[in-house]
DNA sequence: TTGTCTCAACTTGTTTGACAAGTGAAACGT
DNA sequence: ACGTTTCACTTGTCAAACAAGTTGAGACAA
């Protein structure tokens, strides 16, 4: 059932990459041309070129008709952990090099108000459950976050209480809507006075809110959640180009 | 001499967009088939997959064999300027709907420290200009930023002082270092005392602080920059999967 | 010798046609 | 009514060819 998450092309745009590195490839260099790259890894010109786009789009290399391809600027930068990757809180806790422990603050079935059903895509009113819940790694909070999600997705609440402490992601993957991607926003913010005050989080300082909304593969919105990132413990790299 | 900025399949990814928009489609909705494509704008099937492949990797449209090609999270951010693209502070500031006035702070000479050293990969030592800037509108302080390029890449100093006060971006492009990328971190903090107390910044509050360090199309580093982005002012969009 | 021109070889860009593989629904038989 | 097969349609991959831009060697003339 599983789906291969590596495309071929994908799996071909990274042995490009292993090859440069292989050939000890420098700046400007050349690269070795479209027939000697098929031959090499046993594909067609179309999948090598399609696979060659994508690295000049992200500007590792660079195409001359006529002349060869040849390391470009982007070939620099590789980032080992972008913020464009997907991934669930706890995941980036811990690649982080913190080990987290999760503190459930609570939770609640609330109506959805106007600005979350239009992020969740949702009829106004419609039930969604609402977890409020801490990070904390050795007694310091490291990220505070709210989360929304429609009722209808997680269980029927007939068993009451499913793990809200536990991973969302996994709670979701159970019903086959795990989240697999999100558009989101950044900004710096302080934490709430009410929340602040309420949990004792009067030391927390500056805060990276990362707001997002996760999808499921099937397109459909699944989680609507507000991430307050201590300043002082995160930091994100991303490319720009 | 001027090459075709736009190759023809960066042409054709926006004309692919522009269908898309005149479709009227949304997340989820299924594209035009390749077949459909081709005879639409008139191109092969590779050229055609080539331009889909990039549009895959932002992650706009999503592919299936034998189902067909759909809307992807990423479509809903191909409009609104995402994190990922790198632009000048002045820029960034005027898409965010603020004219800017940009106030010059101090500029000096100096060496380069070990850290700044590393991050432009120069010697240690090596002659370096830092400018301190402001930018507000209406009065208001939106992005206070610290830039350091090597002396060596903004004139040779004879003629005096550079306008400082304009584009570092038009500067390096008179010397043919224009910028064009960068790896870039961004965290949440509050700005240093020393700034705020110096410049009346004391009302900033949270500030987005960018840190990067910015490449010229030849691949050489020209800046590396700090930029506080007022916290209440500015928030940036981005995919993640 | 020196400089210029021509041309052939090589590179990437694009097209055409074909087949493989996955999907879904209609047609079919039980 | 239900499961199965078949088939049309989709994307994935491949092969071969030509177009267009670049380079360098060799012919040629001064």
């Amino acid at each position: 059932m599983e789906k291969p998450r590596e495309s071929n092309v994908e799996r071909l745009r990274t042995g490009i990459l292993e090859m440069i590195e292989e050939l000890g490839l420098g700046f400007g260099d050349r690269l070795p041309t479209e027939k000697e790259m098929v031959e090499r890894f046993h594909i067609s010109r179309p999948t090598l070129r399609e696979a060659l786009k994508l690295l000049e789009q992200e500007a590792v290399i660079d195409s001359h008709q006529g002349k060869g391809r040849f390391l470009a600027a982007g070939a620099l930068l590789s980032i080992a952990r972008p913020i464009t990757k997907f991934e669930s809180v706890s995941q980036m806790v811990s690649s982080h090099g913190y080990t987290a422990e999760t503190r459930l603050l609570g939770f609640s079935a609330v109506p959805a108000d106007p600005v979350t059903a239009e992020r969740l895509a949702v009829a106004e009113g419609t039930p969604l459950v609402r977890v409020e819940r801490l990070r904390s790694s050795g007694g310091q909070p490291l990220v505070y976050s709210v989360d929304w999600l429609p009722r209808a997705l997680v269980g029927e609440g007939l068993e009451g209480t499913p793990d809200w402490s536990g991973s969302l992601v996994a709670l979701l993957d159970r019903g086959g809507r795990r989240p697999v991607a999100s558009t989101a926003n950044v900004r710096a913010v302080l934490l709430p006075d009410e929340v602040s005050g309420l949990h004792g989080l009067e030391e927390f300082g500056p805060a990276l809110l990362i707001e997002e909304v996760c999808y499921a593969a099937c397109g459909t919105r699944v989680i609507y959640a507000m991430d307050y990132h201590r300043g002082s413990a995160f930091s994100f790299s991303f490319v720009r180009k």
